[in-house]
DNA sequence: AGTGTCATGTAACTAGTTACATGATTCA
DNA sequence: TGAATCATGTAACTAGTTACATGACACT
């Protein structure tokens, strides 16, 4: 369906839709080859989009996808008629850090860093997207925009104030306490 | 791995796993029954947690697990060789805003309503955990909350801004023009 | 010489969830 | 009387991802 909304913006192929999608909804909705192509597929079998071939030379043939009527009508049914389920979230890190009095306080603040570093990352490309689109989006794009850009900087202040009580928690325990199962095993 | 972690702090059985995991590490990873059980199953196959069964009447036997020596060297070694992959995070939600243009204003604020209901509960629930357990987290327990805190503060805040935009848009189109084409199209 | 972009697609795999099956006891 | 709690487990299903297969052209 979500696929269904970017066609009514404009047609595009299958790679091009990845692409946007990267970019816009990427954060909060992440969709693969693996499921865009067979998606695409499904919805012109329904006749909700159109395909049109383009003939190219060393690459395989563009396939340019047009929404058409009935799949603008479904699409608006879709949203009127579907209630969104809860948001999905899941974090491996937050795992590890859980069980931070078993984990090697070294190894933690390493994995603190890259997790630091991901969300900084993505923070980054927010703005990029801030900065190239800001003036052409919708408000509503926006509204979505703008959850990302608050969503990783609330993400960056809580890393920041982990990261001091990780330090001060290491600092306490001493240097010569570091490790000293991991050092007893081997 | 995670419930090797849980049963390093106490023996208990898959059923108490469960609504411990749901309220201490629920809100950033969930386990169904049918992840569980069948996990718990395999962990014994390895070794890494001894079984007892408490013979019960009327109702299914109870099975405690108990970790092993083994599943706690296990345990460690997860820890400190598993490199943590990225966080996951999936919203329909926000991708019915994505699209608010081609929605009906009035459907909108509804859905924000269940979205804003949902996190309040959330919140609700963690400041239960944070007052019932405060006192006896360890600090990295303690900072796991306060990440789904300051996560749920953050989005509610994000979500009142919203609310606001949308009510001045939807003051601003005029209550007559409340979803004109679907209007039409019956 | 090597990386990134363009461009499609599938098969195998992963990691679960949901629904079902069973059923006594306790509390409001 | 009805809901919640305790307690286990499986089968079927869902919704994907990852890796593979193919390969020219442009840029650095």
């Amino acid at each position: 369906m979500a696929l269904l909304g970017f066609l009514a913006r404009g047609s595009r192929t299958g790679y091009e839709l990845k692409a946007l999608m990267e970019r816009s909804v990427g954060f909060f909705f992440g969709a693969s080859y693996g499921s865009i192509y067979p998606a695409l597929k499904s919805l012109a079998g329904e006749g909700l989009v159109r395909v049109e071939e383009v003939v190219q030379s060393g690459r395989p043939n563009k396939k340019i996808y047009t929404i058409t009527p009935e799949g603008r009508q479904r699409f608006r049914a879709s949203l009127r008629e579907e209630e969104p389920s809860g948001d999905v979230f899941r974090s491996e890190f937050l795992m590890h850090l859980f069980f931070g009095d078993e984990h090697d306080p070294r190894r933690l603040l390493e994995l603190i860093g890259e997790y630091r570093s991901r969300c900084e990352a993505r923070l980054e490309r927010l703005r990029d997207v801030e900065e190239e689109f800001g003036k052409t989006m919708t408000p509503y794009q926006r509204m979505t925009l703008d959850f990302g850009l608050s969503h990783f900087r609330g993400r960056l202040e809580w890393i920041r104030e982990v990261e001091d009580r990780l330090r001060s928690l290491a600092a306490r325990d001493g240097p010569e306490q570091r490790q000293p199962r991991q050092e007893a095993q081997r």
